[in-house]
DNA sequence: GGCTAACAGTTAGGGGGCTATAGAATCGTG
DNA sequence: CACGATTCTATAGCCCCCTAACTGTTAGCC
């Protein structure tokens, strides 16, 4: 019993390791330009999505709004996205990438999608898959285990 | 060619999701109790392991050394933990657990075993093998990438 | 029309991660 | 023995993520 249960703790902490790891690798490859992986996504979502509010871009990256309301703060002021206001709704802002950023949209997918192969180089297709299923299983659990 | 990659970089977010999701769910039980999922992954080492210096520490989990002495800085305050020196190196500190954290241990060990078994729940142990070794090999690939 | 409830975004505060840099102590070598 | 290199810890500064509480705005309902 407390063999698995070790495997399983051991499980989840490599998720937490290939997390912190790729994030830093990819902050690292991108520091020469202004980017971190978090804005890479956020970049690369609105360059696909067109323009969204900071609510359906806090829920489409899984994200709560205080997050996406200050990672904007820093694209902003770094000027890869600007604040519109939506006219029929004072509450709401309407992102919307700016001409820089989206020039830059097509290198950073290069980029993201380079690194992607290298970190799940050599793995089987139906390896991957399976992953995919633990993965989708795992975030329902997750979310079930958050609801009572 | 896209769709393969799409399904990489979803991978890769899944991965981040499920990490914070995680985390965030283990915080919110063990907030009552003064613990997050760090502290209580170094309570759990330092119960079975014995004092270790911060080096050590932050080799075994893969964590870089300021990030080890922050999280021992809120533990020590917390009077979990306790900093001594070492007799035959003044640069080093032994990290000690208090007898109150000692008599936490196991009760933390048993909240841990039971979230992951809920976040596990339902997921084949042939899937969870493959889910190992995938992760295996990321956490190669990633040490790889990082080097040159 | 006015009150309340719900919603969008921000602010405040905290945890945890990283790099870069500084300071103290130890080691190694000339 | 002394001086430079290495090692261990600490500090500073930044990013990302969260919850809780606040401000404005809209919508609903008497």
């Amino acid at each position: 019993m407390a063999d698995t249960d070790d495997f399983k703790a051991g499980l989840l902490r490599m998720f937490g390791a290939v997390t912190r790891k790729a994030r830093t690798l990819f902050d690292a490859r991108t520091r020469d330009f202004d980017l971190t992986e978090a804005r890479a996504r956020l970049l690369l979502h609105l360059a696909r999505s067109g323009p969204l509010t900071q609510g359906e871009l806090a829920e489409a990256m899984e994200v709560e709004r205080p997050t996406m309301a200050r990672l904007i703060d820093g694209m902003e002021t770094g000027g890869m996205v600007r604040r519109e206001v939506v006219p029929g709704d004072r509450r709401q802002r309407r992102i919307v990438l700016t001409p820089a950023a989206q020039g830059q949209a097509e290198a950073v997918l290069a980029l993201t999608e380079h690194l992607c192969a290298e970190i799940l180089a050599d793995i089987p297709d139906e390896d991957l898959a399976v992953a995919h299923r633990v993965l989708c299983r795992m975030l329902d659990n997750l979310a079930a285990a958050g609801r009572p």
